[in-house]
DNA sequence: AAACAAGGCAACCGCCACCGG
DNA sequence: TCCGGTGGCGGTTGCCTTGTT
């Protein structure tokens, strides 16, 4: 979906008087945009209220520092990384949350291009709307369970299985050498994370991940939705 | 074609930690 | 030690798009 929402209006829809005279608030405009572009090109990222009450000051950007930090780390920075979530960030989603809770930013460290904002945006948008579909609080320990010995074994059953598909349209190419599913994600995922504590999933699903996730992470551009209805019958049978 | 509902996501808000004076 | 400024973070809001009736 071509979405702008909030973030971008039409710069021939200039701001009315009494906004020209105050702080902007709202969505962003392409003027506005370039203006911080332009600004951080020159200056570098940081010192954001200063920035805005300087960029105020001589080109005309009425925005608090906030709101500038905000735009540029969600949407402007050049290596924000947009379009669908993919299987192997879902998985890695899952894996973190269930370690962390809802440390957007710290999950975000993991995936490079994704802004904790984005991150946070899915899981209640998709992950809190499955568990309410399958009557599960996201917040309990079973909820924790279900998605650990589950939906993530399920995911990486998805992704083996649009391995398998790709591998048939594309000649074979040998893959890397073979590493673990913590390996993988610790190495794949530039820049390296910060430790994570023990995994707490179950060494069989933990073995079971090794070689197919292993090295692929980078391959697959489109994710698709995370459940599908075949997805919850078949999560239905499992419980 | 119009009205309505739901989904998706950018942006805002309030709180907190950190840092320098 | 205190205090004000600043930036980071998680929760929430509100608007646009898309789908459905």
């Amino acid at each position: 979906m071509e979405f702008h929402g909030r973030g971008l209006c039409d710069s021939a829809t200039p701001p009315n008087d009494q906004e020209e005279t105050d702080l902007r608030r709202g969505p962003w405009t392409r003027d506005e945009d370039l203006l911080l572009l332009n600004y951080v090109s020159a200056h570098g990222e940081g010192r954001w209220n200063s920035l805005a009450r300087s960029a105020g000051l001589s080109i005309g950007l009425r925005r608090t520092g906030k709101s500038c930090r905000l735009r540029w780390l969600n949407y402007l920075r050049p290596d924000v990384r947009r379009g669908n979530i993919t299987l192997e960030e879902q998985l890695l989603i899952l894996d973190l949350h269930s370690r962390l809770g809802n440390r957007w930013s710290k999950i975000a460290r993991h995936l490079p291009g994704r802004t904790d904002n984005e991150i946070k945006n899915y899981w209640r948008t998709r992950v809190q709307k499955h568990a309410r579909q399958m009557q599960f609080d996201v917040n309990s320990k079973q909820f924790e369970d279900m998605v650990r010995s589950v939906w993530m074994p399920r995911l990486v059953e998805r992704i083996r299985e649009q391995k398998q598909q790709h591998e048939q349209k594309k000649p074979p190419r040998s893959l890397e050498s073979s590493c673990s599913y913590s390996e993988s994600v610790e190495t794949q995922l530039s820049p390296p994370p910060p430790p994570l504590p023990p995994a707490m999933a179950p060494e069989s699903f933990v073995s079971d991940v090794d070689d197919d996730v292993c090295g692929r992470w980078m391959e697959l551009e489109q994710g698709e939705s995370m459940w599908s209805v075949e997805d919850i019958l078949w999560l239905q049978q499992q419980l």
